[in-house]
DNA sequence: TGTTTTCGATCTTGA
DNA sequence: TCAAGATCGAAAACA
């Protein structure tokens, strides 16, 4: 499945200017594409969105209290959110704001809102964090979207049983049943309501919500509750 | 854990030669006693418990392996935990440690085992994170989802529910089937086998573990390694 | 009805 | 924190 394949990150079209864009695409193993995302800076690999900031830019949104808004979205995002903040503590000589507010602001997002927030010195090192998380999180949670958990068995026969038993009423014994008997996945969603009567333990209500789940409609679709960005 | 305003810190005996305990000493709404914890080094309001890691014994543990089996038990605690990481970059030029091997360690930490990470300067800074993160953390207690872990709901059956959840084989499901068929906590505990084998879901074997668990005995109780006072 | 299988819920473990 | 796998009990489905 993903064993090797490229990361794909898309950045948020505000974040143009910025060099962290140019660091990822001298990556070796990411494709960076440009896009309006709703929330967050960097999506990656479908999975994490990052949120960065620069220490400036944090102390101005905790002052006029933005900050709150973006995390708040970020934290009910349907990706798993990042913070990557940016800069070390003399960037933020200037502005006046008490390094106890920016602390507690942080205790907030990773206590409260259990956001990760990671550090980075400058543009580079954010790149290479947004690069090493994402190769992180994809090591433990297998390869890409999460269909069905997200795992997917490696051998063929394997597979084909997993997938069997996406069918209504089959579980590991039906799925064996009706592999040896068929062959094939294909041969099996094609078959007629009376040819898979044949197999053991498989009569007349399974076959029928079988055919019922492998026949497409279209009103079946069009809606899901899954929320979006 | 009532209307006490004050927080009751209790501090690892090994960290007892560390200035964070004079510091949280010297606050005025908090209370410090000493004991031996099982896991981590500070253990606020019976709800947080923190590591404390100057950034040297961070490289260290790194090094020598002993990290991950910390960050594990932590993960795993019944209490909420947080890692405070000690110290300025300057801290760590002496150890060879790269820089991508730390932040390496660190996205583990938080993004995998959703440990939150906090930065203080010196065992001062150590000392307010404790204090804030605690009263924060007890400002919104109830509100958010949580495990059992200390964040006790504050409505009865909610609390009832909790409670229930202790028990071996009970989930949420399932304690909402007893507090439905039952009533009360009470009359659930004193209800025999056969009686529990009543509620959907719950067989003999279950019911047999509830009874067991409920039933206290001497001595099952020799030591508690969670929580020791 | 009895037997087999699926399925939902919980627990455990490991990263 | 989070996801995968194991386990147990209930209930569906078949014969």
């Amino acid at each position: 499945m993903n064993k090797t394949t490229k990361i794909t990150i898309i950045a948020d079209d505000r974040e143009r200017q910025s060099q962290v864009i140019g660091f990822l695409s001298d990556m070796p193993d990411i494709s960076v594409q440009i896009s309006r995302l709703a929330t967050g800076d960097y999506l990656a690999d479908n999975r994490l969105i990052f949120e960065r900031k620069t220490l400036n830019d944090f102390a101005i949104s905790i002052i006029d209290g933005r900050l709150f808004k973006q995390i708040s979205r970020l934290a009910n995002s349907r990706y798993k959110p990042v913070l990557i903040l940016e800069g070390t503590g003399r960037d933020l000589s200037e502005n006046g704001i008490r390094r106890e507010a920016m602390q507690g602001a942080l205790i907030s997002i990773s206590l409260i809102y259990g956001i990760p927030v990671l550090r980075a010195m400058n543009p580079h090192e954010s790149a290479r964090l947004i690069n090493y998380a994402t190769l992180q999180i994809r090591a433990i949670a297998g390869g890409g979207l999460s269909n069905r958990g997200g795992y997917h068995p490696k051998t063929k026969s394997k597979r084909q049983l997993f997938i069997l038993q996406g069918l209504p009423g089959i579980g590991p014994k039906k799925a064996k049943n009706l592999l040896d008997r068929f062959g094939s996945v294909e041969k099996i969603i094609s078959a007629s309501i009376e040819e898979l009567q044949l197999i053991d333990g498989i009569g007349k209500n399974i076959a029928e919500k079988i055919k019922w789940a492998v026949h497409e409609e279209k009103a079946a679709y069009g809606f899901n509750d899954d929320f979006d960005i």
